[in-house]
DNA sequence: GTATTGCATGGTGGT
DNA sequence: CCACCATGCAATACG
């Protein structure tokens, strides 16, 4: 195992070396442990600084140490345990020795200690140099021999977090004004758990900045500086900046901060580890597992790579140093929590890619300076391979990180927007594993919004089995790391058991849909909707729990809900027609009150009424009143007397009947009234050019030209890409006919696929009108013949129409009634012909929908109508379509720009 | 027509 | 206020 980099902290680099790789030109990171991947510039291994990297590998050896044995005597050591005061080291090649072991063969690396100089090459570190003899408590300061990278430091065991919570908080000791080379500090026992850093005496480390901006390290002659910054770094900066926190709560440990706090300019603010994060609030989750003590589950921050990325909390691993010290213990092997991340939708869906969090990927992945990025293998909890794509994306001046290919990997460890994935790293060896850990209803305190994700998201309510997946409610089941199962296959979490709906979002979303469904339904075919419902739900929603009994009387049908969700008072809804759908949008949210059913009287009169709960009797009430959902007669206060439930009825059934029928009309008209209003903002001419494009084929409908609300289209919000939202603003866009805009090329191909059906259609109606001719032309035959011949029939087809010119002239005919004269033979007329009944349409349409005075578009289409109208012979208005309305549309957006034009144009000379 | 890819946008949370 | 990131969406590739 060895290497030719370095000696630096054990297995580190190698590590980084092998499960990596280098980045070119450079050499690996100082520890890959604590994710200090500082990138070294090529050959520059001499700056590297042991001493920092010692700090935060033994760090992470104490978080995650178990009972191990001496690599060379074979003594049992418990690395973890302050109890035990094992002295132990790791060694670079991968186990741990007793300190006396280590020290024997360390001994001649101890020396020299007054040469500041790091003469390390590449190749001079080899395994042969132990490192980081720990003493539990202490903390050695060592140097370097020459040719060898060696460690100043000394992270000395401390204790287990149960032990350290109690441990004194002022036993950061560092180095501080200490520059003798040869302080030794030695480890008591009795100390308390804290570790102890002793910094180089003569070194110490800066940042400076690289490429990329990325910071590097440097040695610099401490004798150099004089302020002196000390080697303590805190771990509980309350302030969550800066600190590795409290993993564990036991250690004194420092982190490299970036270019903002050089992790070596941290000396005065050491802190208290444990104390200060209880304080901040990082999450401790009570785990209660069987056998086990409970321990606090610590969101237990991460050796940050980069010192200028803070992770935030909610990317922190949780993991009890029970499990980690199990598993280390079990697999022989340091299990390096790295960072988890909640599945957001996208995350889960099928497109595959995994949104990392930033701080994270540029902590703990490889540097990437393309964005294609690099090929990352990772390891699943089934000891599957997989290997994504590791790139980034240019976004805002930043980088989005993503692992591309996820979608295998997501699907066979079945995982769900909601699920957590975390990222650990396996040492020696450095392998990268991805765990998971399915969602649960409990809500994390530390970082609810997570949680909500989580909750919400999957909207699974999984039951954790065993162990310590029986977690209290409010805690988070973080299993990030299990035990090794039977077969000593390592389990990062896995939740054994499938995934499950239960109740909450499912049941929700099944009401929503109008139906009762039962609360532990897992239909599977439901799944994919579910999927999408969770999502369009919103995962940070809370939502009532509508599975739940006491929730029973809140299942609805969607109709039911409509009904009882009533619009606010005084409230006047915006009317928009959606697909022939035509839609209520108020400014103010529903209120939730009792169906009432408005009507007009015959004289016109607004009317409300109200069915009484317990009678069923209907009582006539003011329009505005509101009524609570639940409404008697005793709670008629407008009309006394027939405030009992025993005061007759005011309606019959007949009038009952009539009353449900003019409660329609009533309806009807408060539409076309409202849309009335809207039509007071005339629509641009590209507004109901596209409105028209839009609506195509369903405008005209017998029905809907009543409803002049069918040519609005709905009110737009921010984000809407409809053919109108897309254009540009009003005013502000010309449309030339050779424009190829969305707008245009929409107008354009629908024209052009309905004139493709109009032929169709022509066709037919050629061989039948030819038809009908013959059967005409004989009846003049036979008339002439008769003496008797009828002007009237000499043209059947204007007859047909039930209109003549006159009719048509204004467009001031009944709805419907609008003269679309299109010969069918004659196809070089045809678009023409279509365009000017269209004109005629959107004439009509204009009329309906300001319901009186003519607007200026109106007019314009009238004129342009009137001239064109004349030419027209009659056809039958059933020949009123969609091809024509979209011809309509094409024309006169093109009319229109045409005038735009010209408005322009005299707007010119004007000027 | 569907899947993939790359970028843009906007909400949200941290500072 | 700003960075992050979830997600939408257009462009492109592919079948």
């Amino acid at each position: 195992m060895g290497s030719d980099i370095g000696m630096v902290n054990g297995s580190c680099v190698h590590e980084w070396k092998k499960g990596w790789g280098l980045r070119s030109g450079g050499f690996a990171q100082l520890c890959f442990k604590c994710g200090f991947m500082e990138e070294w510039k090529s050959g520059n291994l001499d700056t590297l600084s042991p001493f920092e990297s010692s700090v935060f590998c033994n760090k992470f050896h104490r978080q995650q140490t178990g009972w191990r044995e001496c690599n060379f005597c074979n003594k049992p050591i418990h690395s973890g345990c302050v109890v035990s005061k094992s002295l132990f080291e790791y060694l670079d090649f991968g186990g741990i020795g007793c300190v006396s072991c280590v020290n024997t063969s360390q001994l001649n690396m101890i020396r020299n200690t007054e040469n500041p100089k790091w003469p390390v090459s590449s190749t001079q570190n080899n395994a042969r140099d132990i490192h980081s003899a720990h003493f539990d408590s202490g903390l050695f300061m060592s140097n370097v021999d020459e040719g060898k990278l060696m460690q100043l430091c000394r992270v000395v065991e401390a204790s287990e977090s149960i032990h350290m919570s109690h441990a004194p908080i002022n036993n950061m000791i560092t180095s501080n004004g200490k520059n003798n080379p040869e302080v030794r500090p030695s480890f008591r026992e009795g100390d308390t758990g804290f570790s102890n850093v002793i910094k180089p005496p003569v070194q110490s480390l800066t940042f400076a900045t690289l490429e990329n901006n990325r910071p590097t390290w440097e040695i610099k002659n401490m004798h150099e500086s004089n302020a002196r910054p000390s080697l303590n770094m805190c771990l509980g900066n309350p302030s969550g900046n800066n600190s590795f926190p409290p993993s564990g709560g036991e250690t004194t440990d420092g982190r490299l901060e970036g270019k903002v706090s050089p992790p070596f300019h941290q000396g005065p603010r050491s802190r208290p580890i444990l104390p200060k994060l209880l304080k901040t609030g990082l999450t401790m989750n009570i785990e209660t597992e069987k056998g086990t003590l409970s321990q606090p589950r610590i969101a237990r921050p991460p050796g940050d790579g980069r010192g200028k990325n803070q992770l935030l909390p909610r990317y922190w691993p949780r993991i009890t140093d029970q499990e980690l010290e199990r598993l280390s213990g079990d697999l022989k092997s340091t299990v390096v929590p790295l960072f988890e991340k909640v599945l957001s939708a996208s995350d889960a869906g099928r497109i595959g890619r995994l949104v990392l969090p930033k701080a994270c990927a540029e902590a703990y992945f490889p540097h990437i300076t393309h964005s294609e990025g690099l090929p990352l293998r990772v390891q699943d909890v089934k000891g599957n391979e997989w290997t994504f794509q590791f790139r980034f994306w240019p976004n805002n001046n930043s980088r989005m990180y993503v692992l591309e290919g996820v979608t295998p990997c997501i699907q066979a460890m079945d995982l769900r927007a909601g699920d957590t994935v975390t990222f650990s790293r396996i040492d020696p060896g450095g392998k990268l594993v991805m765990g998971f850990r399915k969602s649960s209803n409990s809500v994390d305190t530390q970082d609810a919004s997570t949680s909500a994700h989580s909750n919400g998201g999957s909207a699974k309510g999984d039951t954790f089995s065993g162990g310590n997946e029986n977690l209290p409610s409010g805690s988070n089941c973080a299993d990030l790391l299990r035990s090794p199962n039977a077969n000593g296959e390592l389990r990062l979490n896995g939740h054994p058991e499938p995934s499950h709906l239960v109740t909450g979002a499912a049941g929700l979303l099944k009401a929503e849909n109008g139906e009762m469904t039962s609360n532990n339904s897992l239909d599977q075919k439901n799944s994919a909707l579910e999927k999408k419902r969770t999502r369009n739900i919103g995962l940070k929603s809370k939502r009532l729990l509508i599975g739940n009994d006491d929730s029973m009387e809140l299942r609805l049908t969607w109709e039911e809900a409509q009904d009882l969700l009533r619009p606010p008072p005084s409230v006047k809804p915006s009317i928009v027609t959606i697909e022939d759908q035509v839609f209520e949008e108020y400014d103010e949210p529903p209120v939730f009150g009792k169906r009432t059913i408005f009507s007009a009287s015959s004289s016109g009169a607004k009317e409300q009424w109200a069915q009484c709960d317990d009678c069923s009797k209907w009582r006539k009430l003011p329009v505005d009143a509101l009524l609570p959902p639940n409404w008697a007669c005793l709670e008629n206060v407008w009309d006394t007397s027939r405030s009992s439930c025993s005061a007759p009825d005011e309606l019959s059934s007949r009038e009952l009947e009539n009353l449900l029928k003019s409660s329609k009309d009533f309806k009807k008209r408060r539409i076309v009234e409202n849309s009335k209003l809207i039509q007071e903002h005339e629509p641009s001419g590209l507004d109901a050019l596209a409105s028209l494009a839009v609506l195509g084929e369903n405008l005209l409908g017998p029905a809907d030209s009543s409803a002049g609300a069918t040519t609005k289209h709905p009110r737009h919000r921010p984000g809407c890409s409809c053919i109108v939202c897309i254009q540009p603003p009003s005013g502000k866009g010309r449309h030339k006919p050779t424009c190829t805009c969305n707008v245009c090329t929409t107008v354009k191909r629908r024209f052009k696929t309905l004139m493709l059906r109009k032929k169709k259609r022509q066709s037919e109606r050629e061989a039948d009108a030819a038809a009908k001719k013959e059967h005409i032309h004989k009846r003049v035959e036979e008339s002439d013949t008769n003496g008797g011949a009828s002007r009237e029939v000499a043209n059947p087809l204007e007859n047909e129409g039930g209109l003549n010119k006159g009719q048509v002239e204004v467009g001031e005919s009944s709805a419907g009634k609008i003269d679309l004269n299109c010969h069918p033979n004659r196809d070089d007329l045809q678009v023409d012909n279509i365009a000017k009944l269209s004109d005629h349409i959107w004439e009509h349409i204009n009329m309906n929908q300001n319901g009186g005075p003519r607007t200026v578009n109106t007019e314009m289409q009238e004129g342009q109508h009137s001239s064109l109208v004349t030419q027209s012979n009659g056809e039958d208005t059933r020949y009123l379509s969609e091809e024509r309305c979209i011809a309509s549309t094409v024309r006169n957006k093109e009319r229109k720009d045409e005038v735009l034009n010209h408005s322009n144009e005299s707007e010119k000379n004007l000027s």
